[in-house]
DNA sequence: ATTCTTGTTGAATG
DNA sequence: GCATTCAACAAGAA
């Protein structure tokens, strides 16, 4: 489930298994999921080590021996292994093999995630349009792109132009623990409002990070593990909504979550 | 069998 | 130029 939170930890495995080793080689199961060319990709990466890594948004980032970054995004159903001697698991679409024996597998089933290379963070995320991380971003920022903003506030919270990092699902967490309606509009907030809505956007990604992104370790105060047909609110035991917002399904509780402030 | 799905992009529409 | 909606990508789950 790639969001910021799932992002992290893959940050966190990549820091645990895959740093300062020497690469081998590179395989390239299907083009499709590289924005540059796998020779470039290769020559950029043979014979160098990953050093260290950072996240911004839902991208990865890890910073190679030659100080250039290898990029990942994972798409809807991107994930990383890393394991010696297996069989390659099916959809290993980019594989990085080191010279220890072991192999970081870049699974993705449908082949929606993408792996670039680029010289800095900052010329990719100008290039990406992308926006302050989710977790990074300050409260005056977060509150001067809410004041003014059209359209709902889900779609707000969810546009990485501006907040990098949040999608689908923790849109909802965030809205649900915030109570507010998912198609709420965003001059309805006072300011009052909208920092609330920072630090509880703070609190949900940290939680889930804490939890290792984990919905079956999350707070039973949490909506996510709820957010199917015929769920139950945690907070009243209504049942849950599903609705359309911005294209995407969305679901809430209509009795828990307003379109103003009480 | 049909619908839905954690994401992003670009075309079409109003 | 906007904001909004939809299709497309692809594979699998419900």
């Amino acid at each position: 489930m790639p969001e910021l939170p799932d992002i992290e930890i893959f940050k966190n495995y990549v820091d645990s298994t895959s740093l300062h080793q020497e690469i081998d080689e590179i395989t390239v199961n299907d083009e499709k999921i590289m924005e540059i060319s796998t020779e470039k990709v290769r020559k950029k990466l043979k014979n160098t080590t990953l050093e260290s890594t950072e996240r911004k948004g839902k991208y990865l980032f890890c910073k190679t021996g030659k100080n250039e970054w290898l990029v990942f995004h994972f798409g809807m159903t991107g994930k990383l292994n890393y394991a010696k001697n297996i069989e390659p698991p099916k959809h290993a679409h980019f594989q990085l093999h080191f010279k220890n024996g072991y192999t970081l597998y870049f699974i993705n089933t449908r082949k929606l995630g993408r792996v670039n290379m680029t010289g800095t963070i900052a010329d990719f995320s100008s290039e990406k349009q992308l926006g302050e991380d989710a977790l990074s971003i300050s409260k005056e920022d977060f509150i001067d792109f809410l004041t003014n903003r059209k359209g709902n506030l889900k779609n707000a919270l969810t546009d990485q132009k501006n907040i990098a990092g949040i999608g689908n699902i923790y849109a909802d967490e965030i809205l649900f623990q915030a109570k507010w309606h998912p198609k709420a509009c965003p001059a309805n907030l006072s300011e009052k409002d909208l920092d609330n809505l920072y630090q509880i956007m703070h609190e949900v990604l940290q939680t889930a990070i804490d939890n290792h992104a984990e919905p079956n370790e999350f707070p039973a105060h949490f909506i996510i593990p709820h957010r199917k047909k015929k769920g139950i609110c945690p907070e009243c035991q209504s049942n849950i909504e599903r609705i359309t917002v911005s294209g995407r399904g969305t679901y809430f509780c209509p009795e828990c979550q307003h379109s103003f402030s009480d």
